[in-house]
DNA sequence: ATCTCAAGTATCCTTTTTGTAACTACTATC
DNA sequence: GATAGTAGTTACAAAAAGGATACTTGAGAT
């Protein structure tokens, strides 16, 4: 792989597409935590953290480009399940490779402390 | 590679991590310019559009964490030569699954169209 | 009737981010 | 002396993002 200027205009944007569908503070958090199945509204909430007026638009985000499913499931009281399409799977490289590189940065910060 | 809650809580962490060092509109562009080789200010400003303010705070926050190296030439003017760091290589993997994913989801927009 | 729980929405406010444009300091050149 | 090129900084404004809390709607349970 060559890094010339013109290939490096390509890659900006790339980039610059790439964190215009998952860039922010919650998008990859969002995914990251629906690999491990599917969720119900509150229970994202909870688990990822974050406040119903965000997650609700994040969610909309997210399945605007195709990447999260919503359900609306006839039980009582009315469920939802957001759940992750097949087009996301397309994100599983980058997402592992952001976990690892996070995960080795910590354990880099934190013996050198 | 199983998604259980808890390796998801891990997951999450480490997400969060790298988002909090490279994570924002700017650092992936600009280490990902940076791959062409080492460039002075301006050309930086230039090549990734950034005014000069964000490239300044930008560059800092990357050079606090060791991602990039600023070195000053003792010329006339001056000029400084900001360079990618060994320990950022570390991230060319994220930078490339990046890249891909940016390169796929463009052309699927595209077609779509 | 009242309480509860689901999934959101609405309101309000604070913080963070981004951008523009002007300005500094230093030197060399015209 | 005026101009230009380097690398930034400062001041100011605007916009985007994020967060807290309360409220809505509909049905079941007490």
């Amino acid at each position: 792989m060559e890094h010339t200027v013109e290939s490096c205009a390509k890659a900006k944007l790339a980039i610059r597409d790439t964190l215009d569908v998952v860039g922010g503070k919650w998008k990859l958090v969002l995914l990251s935590v629906l690999r491990s199945g599917k969720k119900g509204f509150n229970e994202l909430s909870r688990e990822a953290g974050t406040s119903p007026r965000i997650l609700s638009k994040e969610l909309q985000e997210l399945e605007m480009h195709g990447l999260v499913s919503r359900t609306v499931c006839d039980t009582k009281p009315v469920t939802v399940q957001y759940e992750l399409t097949d087009y996301s799977k397309t994100l599983d490289k980058v997402l592992a490779e952001m976990e690892a590189w996070g995960h080795q940065h910590r354990k880099k910060i934190v013996s050198a402390s």
